[in-house]
DNA sequence: TATAATATACGGATAAAATCGTATTTGTCA
DNA sequence: TGACAAATACGATTTTATCCGTATATTATA
């Protein structure tokens, strides 16, 4: 079955956990704080409960301060919101996209070379 | 001002008049209910009152059906939703987000190269 | 010009998401 | 071991988004 998309306050949690590695309510809490919005512990408690209970975290409750991680591979949920961003605002055109994403973000001489190379080789691959 | 994210059904009905053009409510609905869901005529037309009173669309209403189109750059609109993407599940990496772009949408080899000139083009500017 | 067809306007119901308060449990250490 | 600190569990409440019914207005035409 697909992954289904996460409500904005769980994708928030997500890219913490995905950025950070498995982390305590309380360690997610101050970073979901720091970021969007003062909230209180409890609010992001309950989110990461039923996030558990969705699937989209797994949790180790052997220490009292359980410990959470994401149960979604970062990689899904990436290519589930470009498919609806290519569905959606960017109509159907991955060099918009592309475009954006570079001139949004600034990237070094490195990066835009290996971005490159990842170029190179899917035009390869046409070829044959 | 800088633009705040619109809902989901916002940016479906927003996605169909950048991509159309100006639409009558009824024509949005019909492309609305064949893309998404079934919905009643009135959602959609609550949807567009609504986002005209935003300031996301504006309208013609000379004649009896009005008509509607976008008020915002769809420009605009990316830069924002990539600007999330990065901040959140691509981790700040635009590299990963062209690379899922390139892979989610097969690209010809024409578009692979306009694609390739524009970071020639990005690593010439950061040269000087 | 009366009627049917088709619009908009508008109020509010329903559903989903976000938020928190309080009760309870668990572990620490004086 | 008992009291404090800090965690989870759980049941609402609040807010936001989605959705539609009904009243009213407009236009074409029989």
């Amino acid at each position: 079955m697909a992954i289904q998309k996460p409500t904005q306050s769980e994708l928030d949690i997500l890219s913490i956990l995905w950025q950070k590695g498995p982390l305590t309510v309380r360690d997610v809490h101050e970073i979901y704080t720091r970021r969007k919005s003062e909230v209180g512990y409890t609010t992001v408690l309950k989110f990461m409960q039923v996030m558990h209970e969705k699937g989209l975290l797994s949790r180790d409750t052997t220490s009292r301060a359980h410990v959470y991680e994401t149960a979604v591979p970062v990689e899904e949920m990436q290519s589930l919101l470009v498919k609806e961003m290519l569905d959606g605002p960017f109509l159907g055109s991955a060099k918009s996209l592309v475009l954006r994403a570079l001139s949004t973000s600034p990237s070094t001489p490195e990066e835009l070379d290996e971005i490159r190379q990842l170029i190179d080789q899917l035009a390869n691959q046409k070829e044959k």
